[in-house]
DNA sequence: AACTCGTGGGC
DNA sequence: TGCCCAAGAGT
């Protein structure tokens, strides 16, 4: 049996069960699909859709975007989570619009460089919107990996250099094959093979997987707990902003004062928030990036 | 390498 | 309820 029969099972499975999302529709340009997998980062496919379809709407080039100011991407961006992501998809259309002639670029190298493009979504896009044969690396795969090949209960906790190889190893030789395979396992990953409760009795690759195969070994240990959300700077920073993404131009910082109570932490979290770029100071008010009409 | 960075829904 | 987690990137 060799390991591209498990991307021949995957698509197979795909062909008859994949969901019907509008970034896999034929014909959709490589920028609606790098939208949707910055958006995708870490926030679920069914809060993305809505967010996508609007974003694209208003800015169906990266142009549009980088013609609008920082503060209306960062207001767009709703409640997606991680809004730092809305400031590198606006810098990255600025990127896309001086480097490529507001093009999305199919080269790896050039797709790596953009703002908020890491080795997923690089490779993503890549694929999905120009039919190459890259890995695409995501939690689902590296969990989908690790059982049916390595037959380890979960991924490690970071992608390495190893899971590109691993999964390089499974795709088909023709690139849009492979590209659909990776479509395929990402797939299989969010639907069938979850972290919580894998559903093998429904898997199409049960009968070939190791992990299934020797038992469904229980991970190991007590892993170590991130910290919790609650009272957190993330959370304090998640405040300010809401506060400012509702409402258009400058914001006194005592109006900031009411959404939490300890001063240091929320000068701490204000503070990080005009680290990163979100957020300005105007003379004694707050405004997002960019959000000061000069004139 | 480990840590930061939002948000909301499921169980 | 409290906890886990969901198509990562950047430092």
């Amino acid at each position: 049996m060799s390991k591209t029969q498990l991307a021949a099972a995957a698509i197979r499975w795909y062909d008859e069960n994949a969901r019907d999302l509008p970034w896999r529709e034929p014909g959709v340009g490589a920028w609606p699909i790098l939208v949707s997998e910055v958006m995708l980062q870490q926030t679920p496919v069914v809060r993305v859709l809505p967010a996508w379809r609007a974003w694209l709407t208003r800015w169906p080039v990266p142009a549009a975007l980088a013609a609008d100011t920082p503060a209306e991407a960062i207001r767009m961006w709703g409640r997606l989570g991680y809004p730092r992501r809305a400031l590198r998809l606006h810098e990255c259309a600025s990127a896309l619009v001086e480097r490529h002639d507001g093009a999305v670029p199919a080269d790896l190298e050039q797709l790596l460089a953009l703002p908020g493009v890491g080795s997923y979504t690089a490779r993503a896009v890549a694929a999905f919107a120009y039919g190459q044969r890259y890995p695409v690396v995501d939690t689902n795969v590296r969990r989908l990996v690790a059982r049916a090949v390595a037959g380890e209960p979960d991924a490690g906790p970071a992608t390495r250099p190893a899971d590109l190889v691993a999964t390089e190893a499974l795709l088909p030789a023709h690139p849009g094959t492979a590209a659909r395979a990776s479509a395929a396992f990402m797939e299989l990953g969010a639907l069938i093979c979850t972290a919580r409760s894998p559903r093998c009795v429904d898997c199409p690759l049960a009968t070939r997987c190791a992990w299934r195969a020797s038992g469904r070994t229980a991970p190991p240990g007590p892993t170590r707990r991130p910290q919790r959300y609650a009272g957190t700077d993330r959370q304090v920073r998640g405040k300010l902003l809401a506060v400012l993404r509702e409402t258009t131009g400058p914001v006194p910082r005592d109006r900031l004062d009411l959404v939490w109570a300890d001063d240091l932490q929320r000068s701490r979290a204000l503070a990080g928030l005009i680290e990163d770029g979100l957020v300005e100071m105007v003379g004694d008010t707050c405004v997002l990036a960019g959000d000061h009409a000069v004139d």
